[in-house]
DNA sequence: AATGAATGAGACTTCATTCAT
DNA sequence: CATGAATGAAGTCTCATTCAT
């Protein structure tokens, strides 16, 4: 049945597909964005040479879709993480925050792709587009969040911008320190400086923690 | 004269290896490491093709010392900007974070060299170690300042690593927004939002800025 | 059918190395070793630039490879001779120095390649390695051979190791004298001559011809 | 004074000319033809870069050179071994044969020369041109005095040609082998080989040595 | 839908030669 | 006479892409 054959046929596309997409994340984790050159992304994924391009119309376009891949993964783990937080906004919050260290997107693995890409955001317009608009939804919900708190707050907690800005920043900034000393920083230690900033900008909502915390 | 010969000859091998990592730089900023090949280099530089080759052993070695360059520069900025800045640990404290938001170390083209690196931490560990033992000084002083401060804090403020943590974590940050919202953020309401940060860790000491700052 | 695809895929990969070995055996015939670029071994087989670092690792493996396979031509060369020449050991011996003018492997083109390795002998140990694995087992022959004549012999004869080596000396000797004297030896004298050797060390055994053989 | 200086630069030309030459001798057996760089030149005779083109015309004409300086070094070599051997054929022979096996012509530095040049001689007649014009007087010689025993030889010593043309090819594959099995056979036994070939061709004349001679 | 041999553009690198000093 | 920085042609090798099977 012709039917049955396209379906069977756009589901062994779709697993290859995400197969090669995985490939090229642990590729580009292991060796960078040079070094992944198609033998590698194939070899990793256990396929042969020429099959990227029956999937993907270019290189290019694998490392783009890989990017889109990757921030969906991000937009939905986020997204699920506020759903279960309740209606405060301060739970909401820290929710936000504390999903950023969740260990299947705070990976040193991860980390590395998403900086790779970082990396080359400034003469790769499509990568910032990508990026942007996916995180374009969280910024708001975090400038949202922020605004709600302020009726308590003063000093920088109450311009809920820059309040916003400052989170984030220490968030990537956080990302940036797993990436770089790996030993002198893991993911819990990470995390409670993250709720730490929190209880910076809002202290009337937010504790410091004094130990590092569970992810 | 053999000394003045060598002296001349030395001078000029300094200026040209100079030129290529300057050219480097530009290259990049403009189209990231992988589109950087020699070519684009001396072409940038206006010399010809083999004179790299002449200066550095290969092309790695051009970029590990440009790297170098870039991490020195950065250090001997930070250092003048201290050595200025007078006794008062908030006063030192304030120059070390204006130090990395001056148009020098913080235009978007270096900006986006630094991270180009960065985006190769991972699987390039002779990167990560000129980083680090370039920025170990730095770290160590945003602690010692950060501990100074403690005795009016509370809060955050009252645990000196995770506050120079943060501190180092907002303008690492902030500078990755920089990059890649480059028109939802300036260099200084970037500088504004640092001196915020400063502000919500030690609010003895600093006032949140109420209007972006000249840098 | 895996299995017949990849005897297939395997019979290809084999005629393309032999085609690219047997192009690199013409080419430094002709254009001698340096000369010997991969532009011209894959021009002379009438292939694409790239295929030969897609069948040998390397340039350096496609020579060694080259002399292998020469080496194994002519080691199954005189086996084949030998096997065919009955159990006399004069008839043996003679047998074995005629294979060596066989214009097979005593064609002007080839005896050019031989002499370009041996060029090159010195510091490589890899070519070094190859001729003698190939050679040791001839030179055991002969030895063995001449040691079998000694009996009804005087003089150098009585000697078989001098002897044998003489003869392997007199054949390389004749060999390079075709190389270097084109115009003053040919084939057919050399052979002659290289018979008149035997005569010399064992007169008892052989007669010098008096005019040139055929080959 | 001009004449002066001329003659001054003169001889100081011909000493750098001779010492690139024996710094070329000295780099073709160390690394071999193709890895024969000028640099590797200047670097063994201790002297600048440029200073090749300055006292040759290319890289072409210092290799053309240097094969004629060593083929008359060669040439004067048995020429004066030959003056001091009187006038008896065979010690006359003898003298031309001992020579080639002498240590300044017979080293394995200068073998692997001597080689690196016949392996190229095919495809650069310049080469075979200087070799075989120092090298027929020396032919010559060997034949007359193969004529001049003749008298009392039978066999193949009655072939004069033919017996120049196996001791010529001995010596020649006797070089050979000292360059291929450098443990194998060492300079005294091949020369005590070469004089057991000119015993089997003019048994009358020669003894074939029991034992290897001193060169 | 998949394989993998083949292509050829383009990268890095070497090096003979030139030339200002 | 000599130096050594500079040039640029040419070589080897890599690899994205194509395509016959």
């Amino acid at each position: 049945m012709p039917q049955t054959d396209d379906l069977r046929s756009s589901r062994i596309r779709q697993a290859r597909r995400r197969q090669l997409i995985e490939a090229t994340i642990e590729s580009i984790a292991k060796r960078g964005f040079a070094e992944t050159t198609l033998s590698a992304v194939t070899a990793e994924a256990g396929l042969s040479h020429g099959v990227v391009n029956f999937h993907f119309a270019s290189k290019e376009q694998l490392f783009v879709d890989t990017l889109g891949w990757l921030a969906e993964e991000h937009y939905d783990h986020w997204r699920r993480a506020l759903d279960k937080a309740g209606d405060d906004p301060a739970r909401r919050l820290e929710a936000l925050v504390r999903a950023d260290f969740a260990p299947t997107v705070c990976s040193r693995k991860k980390l590395a792709v998403w900086f790779a890409y970082w990396g080359q955001a400034k003469h790769r317009p499509i990568y910032l587009d990508i990026h942007n608009r996916h995180d374009a939804a969280r910024r708001e919900h975090l400038e949202t969040l922020c605004a709600a708190l302020v009726a308590r707050s003063g000093g920088v907690g109450a311009q809920p911008e820059r309040a916003a800005r400052l989170l984030e920043a220490s968030i990537d900034g956080l990302w940036l320190q797993l990436l770089l000393y790996p030993e002198g920083l893991d993911r819990k230690e990470a995390l409670a400086s993250a709720m730490a900033q929190l209880a910076a900008l809002y202290p009337h909502h937010f504790e410091p923690p004094t130990a590092p915390l569970e992810g």
